[in-house]
DNA sequence: TGGGTGACGTAACTTTGTTACGTGATCACG
DNA sequence: CGTGATCACGTAACAAAGTTACGTCACCCA
């Protein structure tokens, strides 16, 4: 029941967005009551939390591959990808979109091993050690160019953002 | 009373984060009955989107002067300065910190304004006519900066993330 | 001076997160 | 095989949230 719960969570996240993301739609998206909330995640924010992590990694998975082929300009564009293709998982994780939730010390370590990841695909695509300065610039600037994209400000998923954002990777590089 | 209400409302939002930006927290610290913001704002994101402009408003108040004399670093400082000084609000408009709240076409226009100003500080320090480009960047990567500062993925407001963050504007410049 | 208009408060309604409690199935043990 | 305990789960209630219907009081113009 609890893996029904967070793909029951994911399905109305992603179908009616996080105002909509509310525990009696969720429990009747899984079939079941209220209560199955409670026991298997401690209250809402507990399966909130379930899709933070779930984010991370269904994010390391897209991700993934360009990076341990230490392929960054590659890596960029599967990262907007992933959060165009995810809005709202993407706010949940980054925007604080649901009110109550600040992710626990261990969500937020999960968050840094997708980090971990970025860092090493840097330091194999740089060919040096001293990646982390690297990687975090990219990983903000990245984030700094989808979040704003998503936030509204300037086009959205059209073929000049993508334009704008492509400039960016290749100046990156 | 509409100002009274946008003053409490700041108030409420500063002193306890969105999750506490309740009608009845509002209201009761303006000293005034829930009524008052239906029938001035038409309701609560009404209200929150009086505080999205202010917002953008403070802003140029705050960066305005480094970005009129054409020194980027120093607007870069600032910005990041007053996000950290006002970390629920920036959260209100570049997150998605109180739900059901999306900024109107009239509000992004005012923050499209902020954004014309940045440009412009951006021609002017570069001496250039295309500045939109770079300015978007700057923009994008200042921002992502200070987003993952505020999101827990690393210190937050510390000496290191400063360091980090004075690195990245002498990349930028 | 009287009637109307508008600002404002009171109190209710709906929905949300949460929890107390009951019930039925399952499992250990004599 | 029977019995008692434990655990998963649903029902129904409660508190707090956004919202609105309605009453009231002050003010203003003829």
């Amino acid at each position: 029941m609890r893996d029904e719960l967070v793909r029951a969570a994911l399905a109305v996240l992603r179908r009616e967005g996080a105002a909509a993301l509310t525990v009696r739609n969720i429990t009747t998206e899984a079939g079941c009551s209220t209560t199955g909330i409670y026991t298997y995640f401690g209250g809402k924010s507990g399966l909130v939390e379930a899709i933070f992590v779930e984010g991370f990694e269904g994010f390391d998975e897209s991700v993934g591959p360009a990076l341990a082929a230490g392929d960054l300009t590659a890596a960029g564009r599967a990262y907007r990808r992933w959060a165009l293709d995810h809005p709202t998982q993407y706010m949940v994780m980054f925007g604080r979109a649901v009110p109550d939730f600040e992710p626990s010390p261990a969500a937020l370590e999960r968050a840094a091993a997708s980090f971990a990841g970025l860092t090493e695909g840097v330091a194999r695509a740089l060919q040096r050690d001293d990646a982390e300065d690297h990687a975090y610039h990219l990983f903000a600037t990245v984030h700094g160019y989808v979040m704003l994209e998503m936030s509204g400000m300037g086009p959205h998923d059209t073929p000049e953002a993508e334009a704008r954002y492509e400039r960016a990777l290749r100046a990156l590089a």
